[in-house]
DNA sequence: TGAATAGTGTCTGTGAGACAATATTAT
DNA sequence: ATAATATTGTCTCACAGACACTATTCA
């Protein structure tokens, strides 16, 4: 596959439909993500939030009985991104959710059928809708995220079923910020989708300090300490209420509705600005 | 290709072969980019630095006689990134040069003979090995880029032939950093190469900010000047003298080395300084 | 009343922007 | 001597981290 040296592009081209270059199916996987509650039990406290994501029960061969991203096959006459739209809408019944393209898989035999390349996309769902969009085989998996240099453990929990997967960092470059995922503990998860979704989690983990993707996890209207414990969760650590209230401050507007009934103060609900400066 | 409903995920995989999803060709294009010296003419100045790409001839329909991006496909036994460092090496005649995965791109009628998807990559040349790598066909184009809220306007100058392309720039979601790019003027560049191109400007621009990319720009032993240079090149702005020193500071190490010969007075040499703080 | 969250004030240190000043060379 | 770059000093301002304090509800 590597030897041959062509002498000039035109040759190269010419070869575009030989055999020598087969062609190859094309997927696309989504981390769907959001943010889960969990009632405390006092009627004090907020609800405990969990980061989350969506997997699905495989039921047939091969992986079966795995959990894996929903994903399907890219069409011939269709947009990769709306492949990804339309797997995204048939496994949530949701319209309109954020989404984006994370990375694009393509180890030869990370599926074990065929050749399968995958174009993954991670997209972020509504807090407060994550029960409109359980379907069939579908459940949401709290993660507990544990991330050090040179590794990340991941422990998923959707209430009935438990398992953790260990994936192991490397910096492709000493220049670069990309990482190298090697799957060291992994016995619940489907194809590389465990790749898939530590990328993923880095990717928002990322952007929620630069962008204002958060917001497509929140409702409409939401209360200021609702909104730090999505960053908190989804950061993996606890910020001080004055520098985060400083930091989105611009992003959000005051309204005149407030959210009462918690044993203690009152706090005023807030909806996302567009446009802000 | 939207319609069908699927009872089940294993109805669905069930179909996996089907001649519903029929397989498509799969390519990876490349933004090489570098940064080319100009004299000034005066012995004393510094040399003019330019943010430049790699292109190459295409002397075969489609678009013949247009730029475009060195490219080809992946074999159906080969990674993605086997497959661009196989083509990078092709074109450059360089070997360890960085690379990283941009984006996919896969648009249905982007290329007009079938359905290929492209897997972008870019990756970045020494600036002092940008005649190692002229192979027959290939040519550096140094940039000029003009942006603002709306579009991005960039002009290739490789001495020879001169050509300028226009693209409109939309926002995916107000939430998001994600641009939309629309071709708006592009006479020279084949297939969605601008789109390419841009995007890889995009990455870079970003990229410098908070990772050593840089570097792999430079030769072992640089001058402070020189680095700065490159960062202004690729910011497309001045930076004050005491603000970049600060930034690098702890990412360079001075050797003894010292370059001379320059109407001025001697520039110490610097060497990355990998695994800093 | 007290547990819990809501919300604000303010001190301090860090770091970027800006400008000024000095150093050293080849012609 | 001069034009050019090299290099360092320092002032100021913005902002994040840290801590303290006040406000308000409901079982």
């Amino acid at each position: 596959m590597d030897g041959k040296e062509y002498q000039s592009e035109e040759e190269f081209l010419k070869e575009y439909d030989s055999s020598q270059f087969e062609k190859l199916s094309l997927t696309t996987d989504m981390a769907i993500f959001s943010v889960s509650s969990e009632n405390t039990g006092n009627y004090r406290k907020l609800s405990k939030k969990n980061f989350s994501v969506l997997l699905v029960k495989r039921d047939t061969y091969p992986f079966k009985g795995k959990w894996c991203l929903p994903g399907g096959f890219v069409g011939i006459d269709e947009t990769i991104d709306d492949a990804a739209k339309r797997i995204l809408e048939r496994e949530t019944n949701l319209h309109n959710i954020y989404m984006e393209q994370l990375y694009t898989f393509g180890d030869v035999n990370r599926d074990p059928r065929m050749r399968i390349v995958s174009v993954s996309y991670i997209a972020l769902v509504d807090k407060n809708k994550l029960e409109d969009c359980i379907t069939e085989n579908a459940s949401w998996f709290s993660m507990d995220i544990l991330e050090d240099e040179k590794e990340i453990q991941v422990s998923f929990d959707n209430g009935i079923e438990h398992f953790s997967i260990v994936i192991g960092k490397k910096l492709k470059s000493p220049t670069s910020d990309r990482y190298e995922y090697i799957i060291k503990k992994n016995d619940a998860l489907a194809f590389d989708h465990a790749k898939t979704i530590v990328s993923g989690i880095s990717r928002l983990k990322n952007k929620i300090s630069y962008t204002d993707v958060v917001f497509n996890m929140m409702g409409e209207y939401f209360t200021l300490g609702e909104l730090q414990q999505v960053y908190e969760v989804i950061l993996g650590k606890e910020l001080l209420d004055p520098a985060f209230r400083r930091i989105i401050a611009n992003k959000v507007e005051k309204t005149d509705k407030v959210q009462t009934g918690g044993g203690h103060r009152p706090s005023a609900l807030f909806r996302y600005k567009k446009n802000h400066e």
